[in-house]
DNA sequence: TAGCGGTTGCTGACGTATCAACATCACACC
DNA sequence: GGTGTGATGTTGATACGTCAGCAACCGCTA
């Protein structure tokens, strides 16, 4: 085993000034749909979720959408249900699967905070970067997830 | 209330793989320090506490180092105590203080994570990009950060 | 020295994320 | 028709993050 090659000052300032960055953005985010009275986690379902048609979507098909894991959205869907933000019923062609809707309440939900959120994710990121900044990191996050996705298995999937 | 201003295709793009490269960066650096028994706010804490003098650390400066609030840090101080990686005692100079250390196993636990968790940290992020775009990275992440820190208060700050 | 405001740390409650295990069902194949 | 394999969704356990509230304590001052 070899030395590790430890960063150096600059590259130690990129990462902390990245991870702060995310941080903060996060805090950002999540105050502004705190006032909506929803999560991240609540917002991440309730996008697709109110883009879907009319009689719902399969929670396999919403899950693949966001990419989380079957565990994960069954906890999520649970909460959201027992909050009157969606409703689950039996899936009519599979009786494995559950179809999920919006409920009013959920629609309204989503439709009181997405505003907010596109304008907190303007002001405090999108807005923030010149046109050339915002195709460098288009670039670079491209690449950084590319690479890892071939590198490192999905969470979810089995190989 | 104006029409808010939706995100276009392009900018759209930017949000969504910037948020994918998070997570899945995120994902690989969990993964990894999995290895070593440890997660993500496990680490965050055995390093600043490595880096202490001998008679440890008052859990008040190591909550201001990682700017975590008190709550937060209590918990995971809790845990880390119940499973050896530090100690706690009281501070001799203020009784209301408590002293933190690193135990034998905690020191070897971070000493046997850190080569591989910098490893990651290279070859999935700070390799990946050329020097121009650490450059540009550093610029637009200090910016960001910043510029959301003057307009949102801190979440531990009572004003 | 008694009281007051601010600090420090802890706790319980709740929402969230991950993992392992399970039950049910669909489907292909015999 | 029966069987095995994979897909789908749920649950319980455990860890983590945030919030509100508590108790002890410090420094200061009247």
């Amino acid at each position: 085993m070899t030395e590790p090659r430890w960063l150096d000052e600059r590259e130690a300032r990129l990462w902390r000034t990245f991870l702060d960055m995310r941080r903060r953005l996060d805090s950002a985010i999540e105050r502004q749909l705190a006032e909506a009275g929803l999560s991240s986690a609540d917002y991440g379902l309730l996008v697709p979720l109110s883009e879907a048609p009319g009689d719902g979507i399969r929670a396999r098909d919403l899950g693949r959408g966001v990419e989380w894991d079957r565990s994960r959205l069954s906890h999520q869907l649970r909460r959201m249900e027992q909050r009157g933000l969606i409703s689950r019923r039996n899936c009519p062609t599979d009786a494995r699967g559950t179809m999920i809707t919006l409920t009013a309440a959920g629609r309204k939900a989503v439709e009181s905070a997405a505003p907010g959120h596109v304008e907190i994710v303007r002001r405090h990121f999108v807005d923030q970067l010149s046109r050339e900044e915002q195709e460098v990191l288009t670039t670079i996050a491209t690449r950084v997830r590319d690479n890892i996705a071939e590198t490192v298995p999905a969470r979810d999937s089995c190989m």
